[in-house]
DNA sequence: CAACGCGATGTATACGTATACACTCGTCAA
DNA sequence: TTGACGAGTGTATACGTATACATCGCGTTG
């Protein structure tokens, strides 16, 4: 291994000077500087990222968490974070889906393996959370929201975008309608369930329970409720799915039971993750600005790592619902 | 910050015991290794990834570098490689897109910050690549090939894949075909072209220059592409496309013209990603186990991490030709 | 011309851990 | 009874870097 007293050697200064020659701050001389390069360019030397992340407590490295990866929407807000962070010089490590995620996450803050930590899923279970927090752990909650916590977070108006899709469906004579959330603990799907079910009963139309179910975030899962939906007695005239990923699901029951949307069924999602502007799938859908609540996200991280007594901050985006071909009149 | 120091302090045993409580190897009797776990305990204590990084020369951490994340092939084989690297007890940092990751991805192995890298994509500009290997650096190539490479590769027949897609075309009475590619530089594209255009050719039905394009791994491009071969003068009666993404942008081009795979144009794809088998796409394709790819591949680095002189393998798998309604009679 | 200041460099040290080596003390065989 | 032995622990050191402090030399100013 090349250290840096190697290139010291070779270049003929102390081992400092090499340290110097690299931290563009720092005062050298031009002329060694050139010379300590020239020697560090010889030796193909590379400082040791161990040995600097113990004497500099920062290792460049920025964690994040993801619940699937394979759902759609977290590899746009990855995309995001990590050309966001690559540009400011930071590496990207990430936990997907495993249970033990959101602790691994935190220990390795701890363990100053990462400056930071952004989390775009998030248990209600924030203990561990609220503990790491009172530490000062730099940590930024991305789409997911928790009350009462002192900590960065990025949402979208999820309340607002599900009561918008009420009022859509009302407006064109959708009285009977279902839903299809995510989980009883993600605050995303609660959100928009919640303004979207009290918009329908302000409307005097409310969610019948038989057509409201839990579709676990999953296309596999939201196929087989949307199928229950159709095959029953009274089946909806529409239904509005906490994510696009689960309205690819009903679109697909809809499909595979011969039939068609909006002609027989209005399938709206949430997201507006990119293939739900394919043709193949044309789907109406809340958009939340993803991208946009990754960038800002990225840097609320990295303005707390350079001032960790900064008060948290809150940034809301509003939604916009999307009318595409799934219902429309 | 909590050091091994001020838990030995508190246990009322020397550093060194410390550190010999936490690796299960070392002898130490029962008891003081009850009391030191204890005070670590009480503590909070957690140890410097950077520090250990430093002494032992290992980080636990496994870079990956993906060409594009939001092409759903990734995020599958990401899946599936940090399930199988965390419970290996690994982290996994991620390079996604831009121009410089594998550079970046290399250089984080000479910094140490890394123990190895897994190459899901490569330009075929080797030289940086094949000074890494001769230092002995722990590289895995998945999904793509180099050739001449004293390198662990874990591929899949491409070529057999590609000529497997020729003879059910051709089996099938159709004769003029087009073929999009994803790039000339990526060695999956080419590999499935050739494989397709020489088998095709052997049945004596060549594919035309006007029926060869690229269409840049994309959704997008491959769809402009379709779009023109449907309204040339003498468009193909089937498209197979280098990677299920652009046949789901043939297939979309297909539709958004008013027509329909399989009676107007039969659309074949490449992966058999996830959502090719959802109803909207029912895409044939060409599947590679891509899943078991990143399993194996993941093992091979952790192999060879562990024994470095171990001489190169290249494992290769057959693809599969799965059958479904984007094109068959 | 002397004193001062400042830029440029070297010296010494600390970051937190793992481990080679030294040491103690009890056990057991001769 | 003594010597050897080994398990258990402490002492000392090294990993590779960044930086506080000391030093040196040269130019500037009064």
């Amino acid at each position: 291994m090349i250290t840096s007293r190697d290139v010291a050697q070779l270049a003929g200064v102390s081992q400092a000077t090499v340290s110097r020659a690299m931290s563009s701050s720092s005062r050298i001389s031009a002329a060694t500087k050139a010379k300590v390069l020239a020697a560090m360019e010889t030796l193909e030397y590379v400082p040791h990222a161990g040995a600097q992340a113990m004497k500099t407590q920062r290792t460049n490295t920025i964690g994040v968490v993801v619940a699937d990866i394979t759902n759609p929407f977290y590899p746009e807000v990855l995309d995001e974070l990590t050309r966001e962070l690559d540009a400011a010089g930071y590496r990207v490590v990430i936990w997907n889906a495993g249970g033990g995620s959101h602790h691994d996450a935190l220990r390795a803050i701890q363990e100053r393996a990462v400056d930071g930590v952004i989390f775009t899923t998030a248990t209600e279970d924030s203990a561990e959370l609220q503990a790491a927090l009172k530490k000062g752990s730099p940590i930024v909650l991305i789409n997911r929201r928790i009350d009462g916590l002192q900590c960065d977070q990025v949402t979208s108006d999820n309340l607002s975008g599900g009561a918008v899709v009420a009022d859509y469906l009302i407006q064109h004579g959708k009285t009977r309608v279902g839903f299809i959330g995510g989980s009883e603990s993600a605050s995303t799907s609660r959100d928009r369930g919640q303004g979207f079910m009290n918009r329908m009963t302000e409307h005097g139309y409310p969610v019948p329970d038989d057509l409201l179910r839990q579709g676990g975030f999953s296309h596999e899962q939201s196929f087989r409720v949307m199928n229950d939906f159709i095959n029953q007695a009274n089946p909806p005239q529409a239904v509005f799915c906490a994510n696009d990923l689960m309205a690819f699901g009903a679109l697909d029951a809809v499909r595979s039971n011969g039939q068609a949307a909006p002609d027989d069924f209005w399938v709206i999602g949430y997201d507006d993750v990119e293939i739900a502007a394919w043709q193949s799938f044309d789907l109406t859908t809340v958009r939340q600005p993803s991208r946009e609540m990754a960038r800002v996200g990225a840097h609320m991280l990295l303005d707390r790592i350079n001032s960790p007594q900064m008060s948290a901050q809150h940034v809301v985006f509003p939604c916009e619902l999307i009318i595409r071909g799934s219902a429309r009149d």
